[in-house]
Parts: C-alpha cells; sequence; structure tokens
DNA sequence: ATTAGCAATCAACAGGCGAGACTGCCAGTT
DNA sequence: AACTGGCAGTCTCGCCTGTTGATTGCTAAT
C-alpha cells in the first residue's frame, strides 16, 4: 500500500518533473518541500512507489520520473484546481468581448484555447442536428439553374446549385418556395432526410422530377452539417519542446491533420460527467500513445453536445491545462446558449 | 566568369544533395556523372563557382552544398520541367472527379498539394471582391431581430443577426427587402461599402435608423469576403525531415498559423506572368530565411486572382514541386471557370 | 585545359578517464 | 516501527585523445 505521504512525494516528482524536465531527485524533493523528512525516507517512499509502478527511472543513477499510470493518480487523485491567472482571465475576457458569426467564434475559441495552454487545441464542430429549419430560398439562375439556400436557427447557411429538368419561370418558383418552407421549416436537421424523402409525394406529377433535385440539394446541405470536422490551433507548439517524443513528432502531427482517430477518440470518451476528460499516454492507442488529450464536452445546442480540448506531451501542467479547458468549455457553451437564448 | 560545364556541375550539385541531403563531393560527381573529365577538373570548375558564392563547403574537408543564390541559379536557369508522375496525375484525375462546394474544393485542393509535393501546401481564399450581389434577404427573429443574409453570385453566403431599433412587422420586413434588392443586386462586392453609406438617404426618415443597422450587418457580410486569409494543409511534412532547419521548425510553423508573414509575402510578389514564383532562403524575412515558397496566381473570377503555393525547406526538390504548383494553381483555375461559366 | 599525385585539413568515431549525481542498502538512532 | 546518516555502487555526461577516412587545394607534368 502506498502511504499519504508517497502520494505527496508522487505529486511533487510529477510537479517538479513537468517544469524542470529532468528526472526527480529524493534529495532535491527533501531540500525544495521540507516534508520534515530526509532524503532517505524519500527514497524509501520512492521505492515503494516504483514497486506500484507509479514512477520509474530512465537509469540507475538518476532520479525518477512519472510512468503514464502516475500521472493517471495524479490527475485523478492529486491535481488541484489552479484558479486561472489573471492573464489567462485577460484574454477570455477579451474574446468574449468581441464576437461575431458562428463560423468565427469557433475559431477564435481554439485559438483562445491554444494559447491559454501552449498546446495544440481541438475544437469539434457543433453537432447541428438538433438545429431547426428556419428559412429555405430559392434563387433562379438563369432558365435551368436555381440556388438552394437553406438557413438554419444556428445561423448556419448553406447552398447549393441545382440543375433543373424543366423550365422554370419566377411563378414556378416562387410556389415551390412557399411549398418547401410550408414543409419544412420548423423541422430539425435531425428528421430532415426522412421529410425530404417523403416530400416528392406532396407534390403534382409533373411537378416530381423537380423536387427530387431540390430535396437531393437540400439533403446535400443537411450532410454538410455533420460533426465530424475539427479546427485546430497551434500546431507550432508542438514541436516548441522538441525532446518531450521520443522518435519524431511527424507521427502525432499527421494524426492530427488525418482527423479520423481524434474523432474516434472524442466519441469514445465517456461523456455523463461535465468534466474534463484525460487520456494519457499508453491509454491512446497509435500515434497519440506519447501524448496526453484533455477534452471537454461543451453544449453546442440546447440538447447536443460536442468536444474540445488539447493535445501534447504526457508532461503537461495538468492542473492548469484542465482549468483552462474546462473553462473555455463553460464559456463557449454560454455564448452558444446566449445566441440559442437570443432566437425569438 | 562561369562557364557551361560549371553550371552543370551547379546543376548536378543541386540534385545530388536534394535527395542525399550529403555535401556532394567532386569525386562523387566525376564518377557518377561521367562529364567525361577528372575529379581534378570538376574541383577547378567547383573552386570557380564557390567564388561566386553558388556553393558552399560546411568545413574544410567535406564536400559543397549549393547556396541560395545557387539556388536561385538552377532555378532560373537549369531546372528542367519534370513531367507530372502517372501517380500525380492520377490524384489529380481523382481529385476532380469528386467536386463539391467551393470550401470543400479549396480544402481539398490545398491537401491535394500537400501530398504532390511532400510540403506545407498553402491556399489564399479567392478573393470575391469582384463577385457581385445576386440577393439580400431578411428573416425576422422575434419582433426587434432580423438575420440579414447576403448572397453573391459566386455561391457564398453570408448572415448576420442585426437588433431592430424599432418594432418590426412582416410588412415593413418586405418593402425593406424589396427595396434592398433593387438597390443592391448587381453591385459588385468591392462598390458595396459606397452604396453602403449612400443607403439611409433612400429611405423615409423613420426608416433611416433601421437601414443604417442593416447596412452596418451588410457592410460586416462584405468585409468577411476579403481574401485575407490562408488555408494550409501538409503541416506535418515540415517536421518529417528534422534536420532541414538550423535551429527549430517552430518559428516557421508559428508564422505560418499567424498567416501575416505569408500573405505580406503573396502580394509582394509579381504576378505579371503566369509562371510559379520562387523566393528562396534569405529572399525571404524573418522565420522564412531558412525556406523557400513556391507560389502561383490561380484565377479565382473572371478577372481577379489569388495565390496558392507550398512552403518547405531550400533544399526541395524545385522542379517536381514547381510542376505541381503549376499543375494545381492551373487545374484549380480551370474548376472555378467552369463554375463561373455555369452561372447565367 | 586537363590531369595525376600528394600533403594538408577536418569531421566523425571510438575509447578512456574523471567528475558528479543518485540510488540502494545497511547499521544505528529515536 | 519509522527514520536517518553514511557509504559503496552504478551510471551519465563531458572532456580529451588518437585514429580513420573523406575531400580539398596545390603543384608539376602532360
Amino acid at each position: 500500500m502506498v502511504s499519504d505521504r508517497a502520494l505527496e512525494v508522487l505529486r511533487v516528482i510529477v510537479q517538479d518533473y513537468i517544469d524542470s524536465k529532468e528526472p526527480v531527485a529524493s534529495k532535491a524533493i527533501a531540500d525544495r518541500h521540507g516534508f520534515g523528512v530526509s532524503a532517505a525516507t524519500i527514497r524509501n517512499d520512492m521505492a515503494l512507489l516504483e514497486e506500484e509502478e507509479l514512477i520509474t527511472a530512465p537509469h540507475t543513477s538518476a532520479g525518477r520520473i512519472p510512468t503514464d499510470k502516475g500521472y493517471r493518480v495524479f490527475v485523478d487523485q492529486l491535481a488541484g484546481v489552479k484558479p486561472l491567472t489573471p492573464a489567462q482571465r485577460r484574454a477570455i475576457e477579451q474574446f468574449l468581448s468581441e464576437s461575431a458569426d458562428l463560423d468565427d467564434t469557433l475559431t477564435r475559441t481554439v485559438r483562445l484555447l491554444s494559447q491559454l495552454t501552449n498546446q495544440v487545441a481541438i475544437l469539434q464542430y457543433p453537432s447541428l442536428s438538433i438545429a431547426t429549419v428556419r428559412h429555405v430560398e430559392l434563387l433562379p439562375m438563369g432558365s435551368h439553374r436555381v440556388m438552394t439556400v437553406l438557413i438554419t436557427d444556428g445561423g448556419s447557411v448553406d447552398q447549393n446549385i441545382v440543375e433543373c429538368p424543366a423550365e422554370l419561370d419566377e411563378e414556378v418558383v416562387a410556389e415551390l418556395r412557399a411549398h418547401l418552407n410550408a414543409q419544412l421549416v420548423g423541422v430539425s436537421l435531425a428528421q430532415m432526410p426522412e421529410k425530404l424523402r417523403g416530400l416528392s409525394a406532396t407534390v403534382s406529377p409533373r411537378r416530381k422530377d423537380l423536387m427530387d433535385a431540390l430535396s437531393d440539394a437540400l439533403q446535400h446541405a443537411v450532410d454538410g452539417h455533420r460533426s465530424d470536422r475539427l479546427m485546430m490551433a497551434g500546431a507550432a507548439n508542438l514541436v516548441r519542446g522538441e525532446h518531450d517524443f521520443t522518435s519524431s513528432v511527424y507521427p502525432v502531427l499527421e494524426a492530427i491533420e488525418q482527423q479520423v482517430t481524434l474523432l474516434k477518440l472524442f466519441t469514445e470518451m465517456k461523456w455523463e460527467s461535465e468534466e474534463v476528460q484525460a487520456r494519457i499516454g499508453r491509454e491512446n492507442e497509435g500515434p497519440f500513445a506519447e501524448t496526453a488529450v484533455l477534452a471537454s464536452a461543451y453544449q453546442s445546442g440546447s440538447e447536443h453536445r460536442a468536444t474540445l480540448g488539447v493535445v501534447g506531451p504526457t508532461r503537461m501542467d495538468y492542473s492548469s491545462n484542465m482549468t483552462a479547458v474546462r473553462a473555455v468549455a463553460s464559456y463557449l457553451s454560454r455564448l452558444l446558449g446566449d445566441h440559442e437564448s437570443e432566437r425569438a
């Protein structure tokens, strides 16, 4: 069993290793953090921690560094909540003061998170499946083309150009526009595919082909709303500390750019709680086995949630980074919530 | 003066250095590319080239590597046009087969370029200043809010939410919508600021505040169309060859993410010709002094042009990368041209 | 103009040595 | 039983050394 003091020793090792990047020696612990015991006693505790595989020695006559398991215990039991620094608080304030459209907000958010943590920040696009249709617009473009515009209550807009099988005039377009809006306004994007499929039955046979083309285009717009994309910021942070990865950062950066691994990871995480989740080292597979991923859900709509977080070396400042992730997630939720409540 | 053979020697040095990453020795040149002369003669030529600062020796008893100036001469006079490999051709074909909306096309394009060159690819958003307004839509959102939607002929759409100083009903909105469309449809985005400023004079005084709010929102949408943004792909490629940069890749990646330096660089370049431009090593300032930037203009509209290119170490395969940049730029121009001509 | 030959130069490598940093353990203390 | 001081053992790191091999620059001959 590990004593309470041994856990304190673990905490100190993690903290010291994080900011010195050097293995931590028993003497250094006894000196800097006076536990009231001598270095030899610390050594005994360290032997215990090593037994439990919470720390390890890079070589015989070296201090100790935390293992993945050690970081895990630190995160779960020992990491105190470090409050935001005034500088961080100021950064968020400034960020809040300059709002704009959704896309801009997200871009700024992910940059903000990257600056606060000095890590690569990742933000999953909000899932808009629960957004509802506010308006459908049809714009004639010559006699055989029409542009469909789908506007949702989230403020997001998508458009497509449709080739029309038949000649069009403004009257037909107006009729179709009225019809589409009558049928679709208020429908959630999740219900759209079903609703769109039934649509061609609601018009006269001679309009059927046209309506099918339009509903295809709208379906395409709905597809574009899926939350299967990520934004990234601060990639440079990954290569700053060069020596944080045994081989190369290349596979890590590569995997981040490909997105697919991270998306999988995000969906795997358990999101019952509001808390920031951490996946440390070998808990992650493949390219991320040498990294730690901190992530939190944020409220991207009245019900639905998406994920944001950071990726960095396992040797990172968990306390303050988790605080930052939590803060940004909650600020973003509030921002999107406000946006939501703004809508009549 | 440098003899023709000396230039051939330079070419061989550049080519060999590019794929071996090792300084090139006189003996290796004489052996591998039989010039019909001995290594000693090559050495004389190399002494000449060194005099001209086209090559340099990392240390006394080492082969030679090209200087920035050497690369410049290589690019301007010696680089043959390497045709696309079948694999590259296939990649472009496949890319062409899957078109979608503008944003998707651009994302795919920049990824394509990154894959073709194994470098970081950069794409400047098409400048839409010459796009014209196709339609303005007003959507009431409760009694004191309205959403403006600006649709351009490029297919791009922007929206904003406006707080209205006065109560609104559908009738007022319809009147304003008609008025706005009458005034603005067909106006180019470049002319919009001026046109918008004059707008409040065209309505009755009691609508003035409202109209001012709306034109502010539209102005904001126009601002969002500026071509002052970049897309990036393949950042991982920068850290692959680790040893390509003397100190760290950090400042380079950082600068790419910040965008501002690259945007400045893109606008500085001379775009009279259709050709791919190269900026090599110290020709670039600041963080890019150890990189080469290859860029080409592409036709992003009937008149306007934007830039795309790659950033990599000076030690890169100029021949094939310039071919790739040229090919992608021309394909993208064609793609956007098609898009353009599709519009009635 | 070209070449062969040769001395000179230097990076890279391997081996050896000493200093310094920790640990691990043991015997003694509280 | 917990803690401590002391000390031997072990390992890294930096430094120096000499050696090897690569490559150039020069010179004299063709």
